[in-house]
DNA sequence: ATGAATACCTGAGAGC
DNA sequence: TGCTCTCAGGTATTCA
């Protein structure tokens, strides 16, 4: 399950073995990967094909490549990407034999090719004219706690003004980028606070302990998760080693929490999981606590 | 403004 | 063995 971490393990992974190169063909093996792609996916492969790949940036969970006409020239368009719950992306010899799942390829001009595999299909590319520097089409996405922009002081203002529940809130891309239920789950175990506080009683120092546990967390996964891909080989999945080794919250249903031995419980919530610690974390019974 | 529901997806695993 | 059901969950959209 990619989130901000994983995401940014792929940034890199593109920065280091595709930038520099020109896209010279892309084969469009499943359209759904490219349903936000309004114009469709022959003029996805058009508008692609002959690219330049000049940069790879990133903001929350959401991946661009900047491409432009010419290996030295100005990115202006970027093709946008999304990894959803499966998607990988894959650097492969051309004679490679394809990964399961395998959507888009996209050919290098080596004759290495890119490749986009998802599984479940939730990700998916899409070509984002002017959208170098941001792609409008995420213009809505908050800076995301790894962006030396991003502002805690205003993300401290704009989620006490919400009237919801804390989990809910650091879920919300418009709000605070990158953070998905693992992480979120492990950032509120770590504070430790229970994912339905109201935002609008959290004290300025919950907030702020809040704010650098979500860091904290995403950089350790960060560090573990970038070491876990060679050369060649660009690829994210569920399974880093930050996933093994170091979760004390997400997952751990019925096992001792780590910091008092109660067993970690398990609700539905947003049609997902939430993981916590009943002792650690009690359950606020009127909203304000 | 907020949130709830829904659609989008596949495959692993459970239960029968 | 094979069927059906549940679950995993990020995002856009629509409705309350």
């Amino acid at each position: 399950m990619p989130e901000l971490p994983e995401v940014e393990v792929v940034r890199l992974g593109i920065a280091d073995h595709v930038v520099g190169h020109t896209i010279t063909r892309v084969v469009v093996h499943d359209v759904r990967s490219l349903r936000r792609h309004l114009a469709g996916p022959a003029d996805f492969v058009h508008r692609v094909e002959g690219r330049t790949v000049v940069g790879a940036a990133r903001r929350g969970k959401y991946l661009w490549m900047q491409v432009g006409d010419w290996t030295e020239g100005e990115a202006s368009d970027a093709v946008l990407c999304h990894l959803g719950m499966s998607g990988q992306f894959l650097v492969s010899e051309a004679d490679a034999p394809p990964p399961r799942h395998l959507r888009v390829a996209l050919t290098l001009d080596d004759g290495r090719e890119l490749r986009f595999a998802d599984q479940r299909i939730f990700g998916g590319m899409s070509f984002s004219e002017d959208g170098a520097e941001l792609p409008p089409e995420i213009a809505h996405i908050a800076r995301d706690p790894l962006d030396p922009l991003f502002d805690p002081a205003e993300f401290a203002t704009r989620i006490r003004k919400r009237q919801t529940g804390v989990k809910r809130a650091i879920l919300d891309q418009t709000l605070i980028s990158g953070v998905g239920n693992i992480y979120a789950d492990e950032a509120l175990w770590r504070v430790p606070l229970h994912y339905a506080r109201n935002t609008r009683h959290l004290r300025a120092r919950e907030i702020e302990s809040l704010l650098g546990h979500v860091g904290d967390v995403m950089r350790e996964a960060l560090a573990q998760g970038g070491t876990s891909f060679d050369a060649l080989y660009v690829n994210v999945n569920g399974n880093s080693g930050y996933f093994d080794r170091s979760l004390q919250a997400y997952g751990q249903e019925g096992r001792p929490c780590e910091r008092c031995g109660t067993p970690i419980r398990r609700d539905a919530f947003m049609n997902r999981s939430s993981f916590w610690c009943p002792h650690c974390q009690p359950r606020p019974r009127n909203g304000k606590f």
